[in-house]
DNA sequence: TTAAGTGCAAAAGCTTTGCGGGTAG
DNA sequence: CTACCCGCAAAGCTTTTGCACTTAA
């Protein structure tokens, strides 16, 4: 199941991306921006070949590695961000804003949980080590539903 | 620079290791001994390459297969952890019990930090979604102070 | 003895790079 | 105009798989 972002938040994001673009003398090419919109359809923290199945649809003969350097270029600037994960794919997250993570550390898989205790812990003085934070996220680690069901099938087999 | 594990830890973690083999029926071979043994002596968060790399120098004739089966299993009964990272390799990590990272978005480099405010979180129930929750990590996201230097020399070049 | 594990070779999957042609600003 | 960006093809990494041989228990 895949939830809308809001419109106006939607809408949002894409004008700060022309804002950087224009900033940072970056080109706001089609191919750029439908990568955008593609990761702000999506909650499902895709990996780049996933964005691209979609973006295809959209865009004729766009090329993989477009999608894969326009995701790189727009986490760096910040309009979306890379997830961290278990596993061996990069994924990218359409929310820049402070959220969890459950993480299933057999399958990889992603999913967005909201934990107001989890919202305001104080980040300790990383300037000794030379480390600028960005921004935060708990991960809760463990085994998601699926695996479960599969651990549970392999025992019996 | 790599920091060991203290002797007893690492002790009985290859202790805690036999007895799992004995309880699953797997077999302690030389080949899983090494690579837990060299995952326990780097406190790098290492690729399976690079622990491959090391398992290398102390057993003659070990295959890179070997390294990456003998890795996943050691992370699926839960002698060591992946790590969560933002980039496409998979990382490990020799530390089971709770503390924190610092993630670079740049560089993927994974560094430990301890913070006792972060360790007694108030875990959500996820049962409603059928998640098992196992630990958790706070990840500090930012970028390091090597790619901090590496942007000011792009800037002015 | 024998099921589990290993090494090899090959395939599969993910990501980056170099380059010539295209295009936003 | 022209610096930046695109698509293509190829290379480079990382990880998995199938199979015959070996070995821990």
């Amino acid at each position: 199941m895949t939830y809308a972002l809001d419109e106006t938040t939607r809408q949002q994001r894409l004008e700060t991306f022309r804002r950087l673009c224009r900033e940072r003398g970056l080109r706001c090419t089609v191919q750029r921006r439908v990568v955008l919109e593609v990761v702000l359809d999506l909650d499902t923290h895709p990996t780049a070949d996933e964005v691209f199945e979609v973006v295809s649809r959209r865009l004729e003969g766009v090329s993989r590695t477009t999608v894969y350097r326009s995701l790189e270029g727009l986490a760096r600037v910040g309009v979306i961000t890379k997830a961290c994960h278990p596993g061996a794919t990069t994924r990218y997250d359409r929310r820049i804003e402070i959220h969890h993570h459950l993480i299933c550390l057999r399958c990889d898989s992603i999913t967005d949980i909201s934990e107001a205790g989890f919202d305001d812990l104080a980040i300790p003085d990383t300037s000794a080590v030379g480390f600028e934070v960005k921004d935060y996220r708990v991960q809760l680690r463990g085994i998601c539903h699926d695996c479960r069901d599969q651990e549970k099938k392999e025992e019996l087999g």
